[in-house]
DNA sequence: TATTGTTATACTCTATAACTATA
DNA sequence: TATAGTTATAGAGTATAACAATA
């Protein structure tokens, strides 16, 4: 039916390769989230809320979870109207300063752990070592020159979905 | 502002690092998608077509793109409707045989040698060996044992978007 | 006039369920 | 009655542009 193309096979699909990786690592944890009704965009952004001292921009929060603009400003007015997150103005009143909530405390609080139980599960099984190996290539191919600039620097990643217009 | 969680560092986000990984990697074919208007889900089906000797079922081609019937019918009407992909009746009347037209080869034909051009600037970037060895802890780390039976067995893999009901 | 953030819009994709038609 | 595939629907996400408020 097919003359024979030269491309390899599925399983040498560098992109394939790593969305099943991910899938099989999502599927650990994506029940965890959904039992709190969180997606993974919400728990990355109350993550990097967690993780940092002081209150951050919506900006700068938008470029540590890799969402754009929009669409962290509906993931905060929605994780705000959980009561999860609040703004607090600075000097410049263009810039909203965001920040967990004692109740968004209370929810990183209840399923951090959790999530590093599942964490713990797949180091265990995939074995230490090996992981941390896998995270020193991973890095690596995430941070390989490009060529030329590239076309879409601020992107979110979540989507690989359509192409670029 | 936040007490001090106990939770790893983005950096040492699993799921985030296989996601910039991806999309790194992504942002070296989706250019030449683009140009010949095709998104991921549409050149995998495209591949998967012609790395087969024979005609596919519409399932049998879901199964092998990790994509679900209702996506994988909208994006075979669509390369359908392109004159990329034609039907064939099978004995058994309900099942569609999906193959490349000889325009869908030629598409195959042009894009694949681009897309093998990308992918060995990304080997010479990143190094052969370590490409292997990221291959292979990636299909270890897929393949990781459940501890239960999965829930999401014939789930579509590109989303990893909202979590399950 | 430039910048921060929100809202509006269009599109794509996931996911489940309902439906059609063959068997 | 069961199976293969399509269509319907709901929901969320990406992406760009237009907009409001502030600087």
């Amino acid at each position: 039916m097919s003359e024979p193309v030269d491309l390899r096979d599925f399983s040498q699909s560098l992109p394939m390769a790593l969305m099943r990786a991910r899938e099989r690592v999502m599927r650990e944890f994506r029940p965890l989230l959904g039992e709190h009704d969180l997606s993974e965009q919400q728990w990355r952004t109350l993550r990097a809320l967690a993780a940092s001292d002081d209150r951050l921009e919506v900006a700068d929060l938008a470029s540590r979870t890799f969402l754009l603009g929009p669409s962290m400003s509906r993931i905060l007015s929605n994780l705000e109207g959980r009561g999860l997150v609040d703004r607090a103005a600075g000097a410049d009143q263009r810039r909203a300063l965001i920040g967990l909530t004692v109740r968004g405390h209370e929810l990183v609080a209840k399923v951090a752990p959790q999530s590093e139980f599942r964490y713990a599960q797949i180091t265990e099984g995939f074995g230490a070592e090996r992981l941390a190996q896998l995270y020193t290539l991973l890095a690596d191919l995430a941070e390989l020159d490009d060529g030329a600039g590239h076309d879409r620097d601020g992107a979110e990643l979540d989507a690989g979905h359509g192409p670029p217009p």
